[in-house]
Formats: structure tokens, C-alpha cells, sequence
DNA sequence: TAGATTGTTAATCGATTAACAATC
DNA sequence: TAGATTGTTAATCGATTAACAATC
């Protein structure tokens, strides 16, 4: 059976993380409550969308009220099963690989960060964000060693494919790659794309529309 | 009149650029035209939608041989306005900042970063890849003496409204922003988020789904 | 109670995919 | 010519939005 069968739901999936910081900032309050309504309002989005994507997470509101604000959370979380810690590794210690390491909201979603790799010998014993870097000859050993299933790309173009080759025959089973490089793969391995220039392609249309609009 | 109007085809536009790419390596070729089909075994597409796609750039191919290469780059990149150059500055010179500044495939973009900018005055004067770091304070001159109308943010979240307020003030009309807060602006700004976690979020309901489906 | 908000069912909208004639 | 590929028109699919009864 293919493995690569599409996920339901993916435009839901990709704002529950806005949802979530939200409601973590409305946790605050202290209010045990918070509404569908609120969270559209402050995520400039409508209430029946924001009411549709947290019904796939299974929480049920309160008619007048809203939704129970420490089960909201567990719901999200648990739906994007960022309530378990998943170790990842980064692959590329360059200023994206040391800028990801360094980000904090990844821990908030449990995702951490354990060892980073790089091609350059100068680099290896050197820390980015605390964390170690090894060179990539280490790689299968340290990813068996420590039981990773993750690894986030982040090596100029040129060296993409040859890097994910090694990230797969060292095991791992998923990768998120911030490199512009359409990755071969075995069908068993997990690839998520984050393509930097499709979200300046709308913001360049965007700009493009408003000027021709204003004259 | 909103300028808030909906973009059409951003799902078609943010695939464009990957269209791009493909077409520039296979341009090496030599080859004068390119098949929608073969796109689309590149980049595990339908060709139906690649053809969908290629035509809202106005791009017309020959049956039997498919498009020409010269004139459907220069398509696309109309369509994009990433035929002409747009300047813009990067607000928050740290790791983040330092990489997108050093992410060469902009340049095939026409993005040209031409300035940063930080609050650490020990940063004023030093250079990431050779564009030089000023400090907030002089944001509005510069922008207005080098006419910048893009700019990247990429401070830590709790600056990015302060330093959003402050892009504004500026006269800046467009913000691409790597924060993951949602910013406030009046309503002819335009913003572009990019935001990590809602990646990560795909990604993580993947393994969790895949992991569930080999048990 | 009155009214705000939920969850469900239906309608609309837009994107993707299918079918196929035209054609180089 | 035969066959691969385009572009158009229609069908399908899935996401968003609307309507509204239920209810705390």
C-alpha cells in the first residue's frame, strides 16, 4: 500500500499553529473560556472557519460561552501530536540551519533540536544555539545512536540530493526541506517542502496588483 | 475602495516558482521548447494542472512540441513582476536576516536587498554578505533617500510589532513577515506571513498518520 | 429570560481533474 | 501520416461560507 496518500484537512492544519498561539497569549487571562468569535476577530478570519477547523480536533464548545481553554490546547496539540517530544536533527550548520536551532517557538510545539551536521571540518566540535555540530560523516551514527527520525535541510541547493541521500541512508524517515531542491526519495520517506520563493511570488503579485489598481 | 481584494490563483501562483527553476536548468539544454508534461513528471504534477497553471501567465504552446522556453521564462516572470528589480531592506540582522540576505536564489527573483537594520548598535557598520547594517534609528532616512518600498522582517516576536509600526512610519508599503505574530497595519500595507509552524504542523500530522497506518 | 455562541446541514465557491477536439 | 501535446469545456472534488436550530 502507497504510503503517499493525501492529507485531509491541510489548509485547517496550517492555521491551527496561529490558533494556538492565540489562545496560549488568551491562557493568560485566566479566562476558562475563550470563543470561536475572538479568535476570528484577532486573526482577521471568520468565525465559522476558525469553528470548522477546531471541530477536526474533536474539542466541543459550550453554546454562549466558547471552548474550555486547557482542553482547547491539549486538543490542538494532540492533533498535531506536538504533545509528545520529537528530536530532530539539522543537516547544514549555515546561518538558516543556526537561525531554526535558535528558534524558540519550535519548543513550544516539541520540537527539539538535539545535534546539527555540516560538510565543513572547521565547524565540527563548534556550537550553534547550544547546539553540537558533527560532521556529516558522523551522521548515521549519531541519527542510529540517537534514535532520530527527523532531519531539517537546510544545505545550499547544490548539495540538497546528495545530503538527503545520506539523511535517508542513515534512516530517517522524514525530512522538512527549506531548499529549493525537489528531492528524490524512496516512497517511505516523508518530505515536506518549505519553498521561501512561492510565498514572495504572491507578494510580489500582491504588489504588482495594487500599483496597477492605484493608477 | 478596500485594496484588500482577494488574490486569484495563489495556489497556481505559488507553484510558479518551482515551474521557474525547472525551466531555467532545463533552458542548459538547449532544447527551444518545453512539454507541460515533462514539468509535471518533474515536479510529480498532473500536466493538466501544469498546463492549467502556465496559462494564467498568457503563455501559448504548440501542440506536439509544448512551450517555448525564452518566452515562457519570460512569461512567468512577468506574470511574478520578477522582471524588474525590486529593492528592499531586511529589518533584524540576526541569523534569520543573515540568511535570507545570503540566499542567492533572490537574485533570480530581481530581489535585491540593498540595506539592514538593527537595534543593537554593535551591529551598526558591520556587513551580512556585503550589505550593510544600520541601526533602527535611521530606518525612515534611508528608506526614503534609497526609495524602498519591501521590507523582510525578521526580528525576534516580541519586536515585530514595534518594528512593523516603525517599517511603516517609514512609508514602506509591503512587509514580508518571518515573525510569527500577526502584525497590525493600516489597511494599504500589505503583508506577507511566513509562517514555520504551519509547515511543521503538515509535517507532524504526516508522521503521526503514517506512523498509525504501519501498525 | 435574552442573546451570544456552538455544531450541523446545506449552499456556494474555487481549485483540480477529466475528456476531447484541434494541431504541429 | 500518426501521435504527442495543447487549450477549452465540463465534471468532480474539497474548502469556505451561509443558515439556523440547539443551548448555556
Amino acid at each position: 500500500m502507497s504510503t503517499k496518500t493525501k492529507l485531509s484537512y491541510t489548509p485547517s492544519i496550517r492555521r491551527l499553529p496561529s490558533y494556538l498561539h492565540i489562545i496560549r497569549a488568551f491562557q493568560r487571562t485566566s479566562d476558562p473560556y475563550i470563543s470561536g468569535t475572538w479568535i476570528a476577530n484577532e486573526l482577521n478570519l471568520e468565525p465559522i472557519q476558525v469553528r470548522k477547523d477546531l471541530a477536526i480536533t474533536g474539542i466541543v464548545g459550550k453554546p454562549k460561552k466558547g471552548y474550555p481553554v486547557e482542553q482547547l490546547i491539549s486538543a490542538i496539540e494532540h492533533y498535531l501530536a506536538w504533545d509528545v517530544e520529537q528530536k530532530a536533527i539539522i543537516v547544514g550548520a549555515g546561518n538558516l540551519g543556526s537561525a531554526l536551532t535558535g528558534y524558540q517557538e519550535f519548543r513550544n510545539h516539541g520540537l527539539h533540536i538535539v545535534a546539527a551536521f555540516d560538510s565543513d571540518p572547521s565547524k565540527t566540535g563548534k556550537t550553534i544555539h547550544q547546539v553540537q555540530i558533527f560532521h556529516m560523516e558522523n551522521l548515521k551514527e549519531i541519527v542510529e545512536k540517537m534514535n532520530i527520525t527527523l532531519a531539517i535541510l537546510t544545505v545550499p541547493s547544490p548539495y540538497a540530493q546528495s545530503s538527503c541521500d545520506a539523511i535517508v541512508a542513515a534512516g530517517i524517515r522524514a525530512i522538512w526541506n527549506f531548499t529549493n531542491v525537489k528531492l528524490k526519495v524512496p516512497e517511505e520517506v516523508l518530505v515536506q517542502r518549505e519553498d521561501l520563493s512561492s510565498g514572495y511570488a504572491i507578494l510580489s503579485v500582491m504588489m504588482r496588483t495594487q500599483a496597477n489598481n492605484l493608477s
